[in-house]
DNA sequence: TTGTGTTTTACGACCTCC
DNA sequence: GGAGGTCGTAAAACACAA
């Protein structure tokens, strides 16, 4: 994901419009975030497509910390308007991503190296770019570079 | 505009840990 | 036993080439 796509209201896109989030929002409240009635996917609405402020908080929860308290769960699903339900699956959809991304990754290095792409393309970080690089608007409005402070909740 | 491939939510099945 | 993990999958949302 990374932001790379023309997200609503992201601060990196300001001009581009994709389908506004308060749509969803509007349509999808009783479906979304389980209506706090059990089930989320009714015929109605399938799926929910979360605001860049619901991804980017979470994604920074992710940086912190590929695995969430249930403390800290409560705490995001309650500021994002999420149930804890919904946040616990980003976390586990976001770990698979992940886990795939990185096994894309290791099959690239195995595979035989491929032609060489004109000079102007080469890119300059090849071992691996740190998590601000891929995702620049996201690493700038983390405000911070890579060594992350460890959130006091996480400490013991 | 449309067809197609990718990404994103959401769930069920199964497994592990306390 | 229940909560939460992975894995696989469905389907909506999305990006993009033709």
């Amino acid at each position: 994901m990374c932001w790379t796509r023309t997200l609503p209201g992201a601060p990196s896109s300001p001009g581009v419009q994709r389908r506004t989030p308060y749509e969803w929002m509007r349509r999808s409240v009783a479906a979304g975030g389980g209506g706090g009635s059990g089930k989320t996917r009714t015929k109605d609405k399938y799926r929910v497509v979360y605001t860049d402020h619901q991804r980017l908080e979470l994604e920074k929860e992710f940086h912190y910390s590929r695995y969430i308290t249930i403390r800290r769960k409560s705490e995001l699903a309650a500021n994002l308007g999420l149930t804890e339900r919904q946040v616990k699956i980003w976390f586990q959809n976001r770990r698979a991503k992940e886990r795939k991304v990185n096994k894309k990754k290791q099959q690239q290095q195995q595979q035989p190296p491929q032609p060489p792409p004109p000079a102007h393309e080469v890119t300059p970080t090849p071992a691996g770019p740190p998590l601000g690089a891929l995702c620049p608007s996201s690493a700038s409005l983390l405000g911070t570079a890579s060594p992350v402070p460890v959130k006091e909740e996480y400490l013991p």
